[in-house]
DNA sequence: TATTATTGATAGTTTTACTATCAATTTTGC
DNA sequence: GCAAAATTGATAGTAAAACTATCAATAATA
């Protein structure tokens, strides 16, 4: 996967800033520092004031491309959903079964992301953190309609949409697509999430990733 | 369900607050008021400030029952845990197959929460709402290793432990016990939460609980 | 009745989440 | 190469949130 993408650039809708982060280097600088101060700090103490302390701009430069933290969130939630989607697609076109692309798919849906360097002012690596720790955060908030209505959600959306297809040439009659499908990608980063912090709440196997193998056989009984 | 919980109180760990909410008026007040404040408006707009005013109080006298509104959301998430595990006890006790006592308590875990009236300041609809869409908040937030040392998830690791227990009995070669029931919580919330919000990202069935169906199915088909 | 605990009232601090203004600099069009 | 336009930086300011502190009034208790 490492040199597939190097001229390609994930579009974000142009609802989700004022001015588009990609195109300019201050822009650059303020994804990059978001992702990693966000990473380091966790969103509540994410301000804009510390990240224009950071990348030596200010807080009034930095509201210039973002309207609000928030929307930064939801900016990196959704580079990364179709950042994932590309992937998917590129990876599993060419398998020759549905059931091998599926398990494909819930690999890449689940599995920890560990390379980074596709992107010079996007660290995927903390992305992926972010996404995990994160990104819920998103729809758990009160105007989630209102973001909603404004297709801040779209590229998630589609993502689960595709993999419900799939699954649907498999079985035709399964009756929960998305449900499962937005179960384990959730599902994959809340334990993640767990692993670090609560692992009493998960089952972590020595030498194995327990996550996308549990995930891989929950998806494949479900649908049979 | 209705009478039996008529004269037992669910004790929170006081680990959680400053003084102790059921021991007082006003702290019942502000455990009524809480779980309306943050129904109606979510958490992040929910603030002490605004509480003090619904219920004719002051922030001073909030701050000296909870430290801070997170807090306030943890005794909340705890009470409705132990408030769980308790029913979910009471009924499965004479049920006589441990699959029985599983598919039951998964209902449970998973079904939405429409009776009140048990407790005079708690409304416990609401309260499932706030479970619902806010609880995760506190396992998100980056202090929650230091939450987690004052003991503040373990109402939920218990009910975790005792319906892993249940599992385990069913089929003790089931390696991911505590990652399939931590799914099946958090999943069910979520598919809920998106039912409201995001129907894109679940299936929802005219007549039918859907969510409990869903997450019912998966237990079995994965412990088999 | 004296003591103690509880609550209310008020005020103050620091930080966050913005908005506004203006000057300096860079980019772009011609 | 120069004028106009756009971008950024610097600074200032506001409103609200998240607390802390103090003191008086009231209620509980010994």
């Amino acid at each position: 996967m490492e040199s597939l993408v190097s001229n390609i650039q994930i579009q974000v809708q142009d609802s989700l800033f004022v001015k588009d982060p990609q195109s300019s280097d201050l822009g650059k600088k303020i994804i990059k520092g978001s992702i990693e101060l966000i990473c380091e700090l966790g969103f509540e103490q994410f301000t804009f004031k510390k990240l224009a302390v950071k990348i030596s701009s200010t807080e009034a430069s930095v509201y210039r491309y973002f309207e609000s933290k928030n929307m930064v969130l939801l900016y990196l939630s959704n580079w990364y959903w179709s950042w994932l989607e590309y992937r998917i697609v590129f990876t599993i076109t060419n398998l020759p079964s549905a059931e091998d692309q599926l398990l494909k798919a819930v690999h890449l849906l689940t599995e920890q992301v560990n390379e980074d360097g596709n992107f010079e002012h996007i660290n995927e690596i903390k992305l992926h953190q972010i996404v995990v720790s994160e990104s819920l955060k998103s729809y758990l908030s009160k105007d989630v309609d209102s973001k909603n209505e404004g297709g801040a959600f779209v590229p998630y959306k589609n993502l689960v949409e595709r993999i419900t297809q799939l699954i649907l040439q498999i079985n035709p009659q399964f009756k929960y697509p998305h449900m499962l499908i937005s179960t384990v990608i959730e599902g994959a980063h809340l334990q993640r999430h767990f692993a670090t912090h609560l692992p009493r709440l998960t089952d972590i196997i020595e030498g194995e990733d327990a996550v996308t193998e549990f995930y891989s056989q929950i998806v494949f009984k479900a649908i049979q």
